[in-house]
RNA sequence: GGCGCCUUCGUCAAGUGGUUAAGACACCGCCCUCUCACGGCGGGUUCAAGGGUUCGAAUCCCUUAGGCGUCACCA
């Protein structure tokens, strides 16, 4: 059996939309799976579009995604180079050769005669297939620029057949007469991306629905020059859902769409990797949604994609983002969190870690967490009243006094210590724990809701900080 | 507009002629609990519509509607 090779076309754009981030996943899996190859081919053939480093980035981002090829750019391999800015002769020869089979013609035609109304409805870019043999010669000879067009057939239909899809049938009157190799000597996808793929052997194109409607453009090639048709594969997009309820390709306007936007909200790849993998992709016989690399590789076949399209739901992002986290140690918590806990020692940081990591959807959310620890927020009297505990700005003060007497005994600051202290104070006042421990939490933090309770906030702020809170309260109730 | 693709809970989805139509996220309720979270238990909501075929249809056929894609010297 032919070995199985796939391949991931990026142009270089500096920009790695989730959509393109899922193509790329699933071409890997499915290679891996196979024991086959994944390949990283650049498509920068549109210079206007060129943008500096590009190439770096899209490397970088693969390898923080755990997605490596096995040949491309920076990787080797047997069929170099990997970069289509690169290989123009290639495509110039191919095109040459189409030329003189007949299949593809040279057209001399300027930008704003293409944009006629005959060539835009009636022709079809047909204009220049029948020019006489001299005139091309004189073109030539004068050095006039042109553009070589596939010579479509005016009749009959193209069928492939696409995994997903099945056999997809166009007429073959619905087929411009594309341009294949462009006037400044650089192909255009769909002749570079045919010629590629047959020379570097792939055996499954993995690619975005959009580009079912050229596939018989592309079919058309193989028959011209008489090489095996690849496996289709066309892959729905990703969607997003905007506030007015309305879907449509996922895209800023509903928020964070690139892998890297993700990454710098603070949710980590792994966690990324496997949420896109399970956008359009769901294992067979299993339940499972929590899945390392490897796993997803030992579980991939191609009969669990959807070929609908999927919408980007980040409230399911942030769970599975979360069960990341919780699954982590305090250490690697504290590790991956390290930029938000500079105001912190060691032990300090490893146990707000602890209390974080159950808390977090994203390492973004910490700041806003933890900032009362640093500095406390603005007094405010409505907050010592509770009714649940039967706690009221009154009341509050009568506890704040002797538990504040008590803390100032207390040496040895640590949880295990203040956790004893705090239990047998409650113990004595005789109140329900809530009772005790509302004052406290809103003295020491000026907030309803903290990470932890009055116990974890004491130790991480510290003795000095912690009494200089409760009675700055005290006083000022 | 032509052509093409798509349509199971709000979202991701399982399902391929006979199921009480899985599971997960989100949501709601209860339990645990010093708040929040974690954890545990429970709940509501789904086959786009209309016609067929069939003893029987989410599953097969037709029509309609809606969504998406494409119609570049962009990929």
């Amino acid at each position: 059996m032919k070995k199985i090779r796939t391949r991931f076309a990026p142009s270089p754009t500096g920009y790695m939309h989730i959509g393109n981030l899922r193509t790329a996943l699933y071409a890997y899996l499915f290679a891996k799976s196979q024991g086959g190859d994944f390949i990283l081919r650049i498509e920068d053939t549109d210079r206007a579009r060129y943008v500096a480093d590009a190439v770096e980035f899209i490397e970088r981002t693969l390898a923080a995604a755990k997605i490596i090829p096995d040949e491309g750019p920076h990787h080797g391999g047997n069929f170099a180079p990997y970069v289509q800015s690169e290989r123009m002769d290639i495509y110039k020869k191919y095109a040459e050769q189409l030329v003189e089979s007949g299949h593809a013609y040279r057209c001399f035609c300027s930008g704003e005669e293409m944009t006629s109304e005959e060539n835009k409805f009636g022709g079809y870019n047909r204009h220049c297939r029948d020019l006489d043999p001299a005139e091309i010669e004189k073109n030539l000879a004068e050095g006039k620029p042109y553009v070589i067009r596939q010579k479509m057939p005016l009749a009959g239909e193209t069928t492939f057949f696409d995994v997903l899809h099945g056999n997809i049938t166009i007429a073959n009157s619905e087929l411009e007469d594309q341009v294949l190799l462009k006037s400044d000597g650089m192909p255009t996808y769909n002749f570079a991306n045919v010629v590629d793929d047959h020379l570097m052997e792939i055996s499954h194109i993995i690619r975005g629905t959009e580009f079912i409607t050229s596939t018989p453009k592309h079919v058309l090639l193989y028959e011209f020059f008489g090489w095996e048709l690849p496996t289709f594969i066309h892959l729905a997009p990703v969607m997003g859902k905007a506030a007015d309820g309305t879907v449509s390709k996922l895209s800023k306007r509903h928020g964070a769409t690139s892998f890297n936007d993700l990454i710098e909200m603070g949710y980590l790849p792994e966690a990324i990797t496997n949420y896109v993998a399970l956008l359009g992709w769901s294992p067979k016989n299993s339940c499972q949604e929590i899945f390392s690399m490897d796993e997803l590789i030992k579980n991939f076949s191609l009969d669990g994609l959807s070929k609908s399209p999927a919408v980007f739901d980040y409230a399911k992002l942030d769970w599975m983002s979360g069960e990341y986290f919780k699954a982590m140690s305090d250490e690697d918590f504290a590790d991956v969190a390290e930029k938000y806990f500079t105001d912190f020692d060691e032990p300090r940081k490893i146990f707000l870690a602890s209390l974080l990591k159950t808390r977090v959807a994203k390492l973004s959310d910490i700041p806003a967490m933890i900032a009362f620890l640093k500095d406390l927020p603005p007094f405010d009297i409505e907050l010592f009243t509770n009714k649940r505990n039967k706690v009221t700005p009154q009341k509050s003060a009568e506890i704040l006094a002797p538990a504040i007497k008590i803390l100032e005994q207390v040496d040895d600051w640590t949880l295990d210590t203040l956790n004893e202290k705090i239990a047998a104070f409650v113990e004595d006042s005789g109140l329900k724990v809530g009772a005790v421990m509302w004052p406290l939490r809103i003295a020491l933090s000026m907030q309803k809701v903290t990470p932890g309770g009055v116990t974890e906030i004491l130790y991480l702020l510290g003795k000095e900080i912690s009494l200089a809170r409760l009675n700055s309260a005290l006083e000022k109730l």
